[in-house]
DNA sequence: AAGGTGCCATAGTAG
DNA sequence: ATGGCACCTT
């Protein structure tokens, strides 16, 4: 085939790896790929091409399955590819518009798999699905009703108990080996652990809900009926599975199932990035990849990196080569740059945030964008003061990761309504809105769940409750709520609407600020206007929860200029000209949670070069002498001196360019050193207080 | 049985 | 700062 024009600037390895299996025979699949792809590689380039060269060829795009890790990558790649098929086939290609409509993450093709399939395995379509905080929650109902509360000593939190029962199922190992090798402190509890897992298992069916495991869970298991496996493998001529170094057992499990000989299949990842293993993601998954198929998968590895300037690469690449295992590839980079990345020594945490700000303005002056600068953190607390002062000087920035929005009560409040109405059998849904109402607690709100569990029609049988005592008029006008919201054919935004006409008097009795949370109601309901219906909203929010959060109210406009702050896990697959990271000292990477296994520290020290290899132009790293730790304290600093990260020892120092901000000048350490003696106005102050 | 208060341990990354 | 829990009052 003569060398299509679109695959012209794809360097030889990229087009290996695009081209492989394609348009060799007629009729013939391609076989499994594995493209190992380094960061800044063009990884996600590459893919699109492959795509879109798959479509160009005359593969039908609603029979392409593209797993993505997050729904962000999906849409992204989408674009792209449509972008590039617009671009061989012309105007002809109107087609392609949503055609690829097979495009997301594991767990939302899952969900919509399932919906699909829901009748073949005996599961109710209506399902509604639990996130992590309604997961937890449900283990702690069963939790007590077992009686695991009252323990002598102590038993697990529901978080861990959810945390072991996920990672049980995810890796798919059994109990005892998940206690014996992640939770050693809590094997005593084994017995007990099995018979909560056994409750909370009934519990979910009964009540007609999934978790995110079961997305996973009910797939892998459809798909161990060889019919149903056939069926739903034979839906997708092309599986093409991104970010692959992040994914675990039960979904590898998956994968294999839809294709077993891995005609049509292609993963892409990097060995070096992977940084999920707290989701029970293995490494493993990409390294044993192509010996699961006779022959083999093809390897076509993507080494050279276009992303970062070969000092910065050079760093990041010291960082690496200190891991204990040996990665598969090292980068390369032909761009040129005299700027080594920073290692940046600042007293403090606010002296950090005003050496950043400091920086970024004079980028910004210099006509880098605010967009093109990004602050990249290990624990979403970290940017706390840096926020205070971007705030403070009217900087904008939009955060990303640790969310907060789905996380607030009333937002909470308000998805428990339209849960319930939507599956009145959710009873973690029920038993948040029944105690909405005065008067009713744990007891009242379980017992009118059990009366009305048992009807075929539950928000019916809702009426017929006697209203609890102290309930006054709230109770009927809840059970004409959700009877109105239960009648089909009541129109989508609307109904979001009259369950917030019915919260707020509760609102404003529940909450002393009731008017900055109500803030967020309207922009609930803003964000649930973009969706068609009750169920794609709740749907999508549980999977796909908004990861930004602004300084402003709203999310900014597109064409307004704003920093970038992420955590390192939601920076994932990202790149800005400049990049800055906070606290690259020891207790926040690694972090001092993550010390306790190599295994752990390992992935700390793939976090921070994660972190190092977004950078394009610029990359400085921060390390605060002394940083504030847990919440404030009342009463004097409670700080600890810290240090720079072990993953930087003395002998990458050679990579950066080590500087103090600010620059010591005479004048100035004097004065902070008359500081530092003695404070007398915040003596003066604290007297009083 | 609900709802308030106060003490204690905990504190992360995310579909 | 927050959640979970025991304890107290209504």
């Amino acid at each position: 085939m003569a060398t299509a024009t679109h695959l012209e600037k794809l360097n030889e390895r990229q087009r290996c790896a695009v081209e492989y299996g394609i348009g060799a025979e007629e009729g013939a699949q391609a076989g499994p790929l594995l493209i190992i792809a380094g960061a800044g590689s063009g990884k996600t380039n590459t893919l699109a091409h492959r795509v879109a060269h798959l479509i160009v060829n005359g593969a039908d795009p609603r029979r392409i399955l593209l797993m993505t890790f997050s729904r962000r990558a999906a849409a992204e790649m989408s674009r792209r590819v449509e972008r590039i098929c617009a671009q061989v086939l012309g105007r002809s290609s109107g087609m392609m518009t949503d055609a690829l409509s097979w495009a997301g993450t594991f767990h939302g093709i899952g969900a919509r798999l399932l919906r699909i399939y829901a009748e073949q395995i005996g599961l109710n379509a209506e399902f509604t699905i639990h996130d992590r905080e309604d997961s937890a929650d449900l283990i702690n109902l069963i939790r007590h009703e077992l009686g695991f509360s009252k323990t002598e000593s102590r038993f697990p939190t529901k978080g861990t108990c959810l945390a072991i029962y996920s990672r049980t199922v995810n890796a798919e190992m059994r109990l005892n080996e998940v206690l014996r090798s992640w939770y050693p402190w809590v094997a005593g509890w084994e017995q007990q652990l099995q018979e909560l897992f056994a409750g909370y298992v009934e519990a979910k069916q009964a009540q007609n809900v999934l978790d995110y495991d079961d997305l996973l869970l009910y797939w892998a298991q459809m798909v161990s009926d060889a019919s149903l496996a056939d069926d739903i493998g034979n839906r997708f001529d092309y599986v093409l599975v991104d970010e692959y170094q992040d994914t675990n057992k039960l979904q590898s499990s998956v994968l294999l199932a839809l294709k077993p000989d891995g005609r049509g299949l292609t993963v892409v990842g990097d060995d070096a990035q992977s940084i999920y293993s707290f989701r029970a993601a293995t490494v493993r998954n990409i390294l044993d990849f192509p010996k699961q198929f006779a022959p083999a998968a093809e390897i076509v590895t993507l080494d050279r990196n276009y992303r970062s300037t070969q000092p910065i690469l050079a760093a990041a690449n010291g960082v690496i080569d200190l891991a204990r295992e040996r990665f598969t590839k090292n980068l390369w980079t032909d761009r040129e740059s005299a700027e080594r990345p920073k290692l940046l020594t600042v007293k403090d945490e606010a002296d950090q945030a005003n050496c950043i700000v400091e920086q970024v303005l004079a980028n910004r002056e210099s006509g880098m964008l605010l967009k093109q600068q990004a602050v990249l953190f290990r624990t979403s607390s970290h940017s706390g003061p840096l926020e205070v002062e971007l705030t403070r000087r009217n900087i904008p920035f939009v955060k990303f990761g640790g969310l907060k929005f789905l996380d607030s009560a009333h937002v909470k409040d308000m998805l428990a309504v339209l849960r319930f109405a939507q599956n009145p059998r959710d009873r973690v849904a029920g038993f948040r809105l029944l105690q909405m109402l005065p008067g009713v607690g744990p007891q009242t709100a379980g017992k009118i769940l059990d009366t009305i569990a048992a009807d075929p029609e539950p928000l019916m049988a809702l009426g017929e409750v006697p209203a609890p005592p102290r309930s006054g008029t709230d109770w009927m006008s809840l059970v004409e709520l959700l009877q109105a919201l239960r009648k089909p054919g009541s129109a989508w935004p609307t109904e979001i609407e009259m369950a917030r006409m019915w919260y707020e008097p509760h609102l404003e009795r529940i909450h002393e600020d009731a008017e900055t949370r109500r803030a967020d109601l309207v922009q609930l309901e803003q964000i649930a206007a973009g969706y068609p219906s009750r169920e794609r909203f709740l749907t999508e929010l549980t999977l796909d929860p908004p990861d930004a959060t602004s300084d402003q109210a709203g999310v900014p406009l597109l064409d307004e200029d704003y920093l970038i702050l992420s955590t390192i896990h939601s920076a994932k697959g990202q790149e800005w000209r400049s990049v800055f990271m906070l606290n690259v000292v020891d207790g926040c990477i690694p972090s001092d949670l993550a010390t306790g296994t190599s295994h752990e520290l390992e992935e700390e020290r793939r976090l921070l070069y994660v972190g190092m290899t977004r950078a394009k132009d610029q990359l400085a790293l921060m390390v605060p002498q002394r940083f504030f730790t847990g919440g404030q304290h009342a009463q004097g600093d409670r700080h600890v001196y810290a240090s720079r990260t072990r993953f930087i020892p003395a002998t990458l120092l050679q990579f950066f360019e080590s500087a103090n901000w600010p620059v010591a000048s005479p004048n100035v350490s004097e004065r902070s050193a008359k500081q530092i003696r003695i404070d007398v106005a915040a003596r003066m102050r604290t007297m009083w207080r």
